[in-house]
DNA sequence: TAGATTGTTAATCGATTAACAATC
DNA sequence: TAGATTGTTAATCGATTAACAATC
């Protein structure tokens, strides 16, 4: 099989999951100016193993070196092109709380691709208020500018009573993936993918390792 | 088997990570006034297999009854105690910036017992500044806050190059689990458990999502 | 009682690790 | 060349699902 079929196969979630870790490593190792990275290191930098790493980056489209190991320039294009972020990402965010406000302040993101064109929120107390350099917009211009700006993701950060309904007038007006920043479950129709991203289900898992670890 | 000795026994990942998602939901069912749950309605509502959530269940010291299934209100007690968040945790914040203000200001983690009590950053900038009613500390003070005010958990959400660094400061200031905010991979002793919630890396993981469900 | 639903065992599925030939 | 490191196959490990007896 060669390597075009390949990286048109399905990769397995758990190994999409850890790409963006390979990404990070990738850019920073390139930055600090080194070449070449074995799957060892890697490995050690991410708390991995090497075979982990082999296999991991068997699927994207790009081969390493014997005895030299991966091109830091080579593997980050290579994984930034098969996550699909070697070009800008346009996304809105909805829900211009304390936890909305600070995503949409955050520089890094914007840096990475993902480029928030505009801020929603449903409470008229808010609408038209600035957030940085976005001014608040009320939930229908949300069609709108999805349209207009060709927005594929739409950010939740509502809280969890609304987050079902946001979620439903997003994939109406036709984003095509949400990042789930809310406590709540989302449905969605099998097109709409959801990632989710929960602080408070993250600090629970914790307090569980926390004390199972102290005994 | 007794329960006693069943829930001493070492819980999965998998399901410690999805512990959360119940309790989150026995906690809404109860507040809507909903006394039984079924281990397919939770499946339904939460995106599993009724087989997985009795599975899951197991390893809680609480029965379901046949015919009736889970007491919302027994299982939301016995999950809280499996994860040990049925009573107050004291956390620290180091970073400052517009993510660490926000979980800093956001009220919801103080109410299901995760207790901010302090907020810390490196940069002079900062320190002696107002966020919410806290006023920004400086690093110096880590060990003394932590020593007195029993704190088991620190979060991170400073910049990449610096996290590994305050990530060490944490440890010897003798935190007992971190909450990784920062795109950085952390290094800890066994003891000292980590869970990352990189938003970064979710919004990448969506943009693979996104691309290979569209084709 | 009859039947809905649990708890658990066994089967399947997927992810990780080990091992090693190929190769630069 | 010799040996370090990849890419891949096979083995192991763990997680999910299916199935069903027990039970209220």
């Amino acid at each position: 099989m060669n390597t075009e079929d390949m990286t048109r196969l399905k990769i397995p979630v758990a190994v999409v999951r850890r790409m963006p870790k390979y990404l990070t490593q990738a850019q920073y190792l390139r930055q600090e100016g080194v070449q070449w990275v074995s799957s060892l290191s890697l490995a050690e930098a991410l708390g991995l193993t090497s075979s982990t790493v082999r296999q991991d980056l068997s699927h994207i489209d790009f081969q390493g070196v014997s005895k030299r190991g991966y091109s830091t320039v080579g593997l980050e294009a290579a994984l930034a092109r098969t996550l699909g972020v070697d070009h800008d990402i346009t996304c809105i965010l909805v829900g211009a709380g304390n936890l909305g406000r600070a995503l949409a302040l955050h520089e890094g993101f914007g840096r990475q691709g993902f480029k928030i064109v505009g801020v929603f929120d449903s409470s008229p107390a808010v609408v038209g208020k600035k957030v940085g350099h976005f001014i608040v917009r009320p939930m229908a211009d949300l069609v709108a500018v999805v349209a207009q700006q060709k927005v594929e993701i739409g950010i939740l950060s509502v809280p969890h009573e609304a987050a079902q309904a946001v979620a439903d007038q997003l994939i109406l007006s036709r984003v095509r993936g949400l990042l789930n920043l809310t406590t709540a479950h989302l449905r969605t129709p099998a097109a709409v993918p959801v990632v989710d991203t929960r602080v408070l289900s993250s600090l629970r898992e914790l307090a569980y390792s926390v004390r199972s670890r102290q005994v």
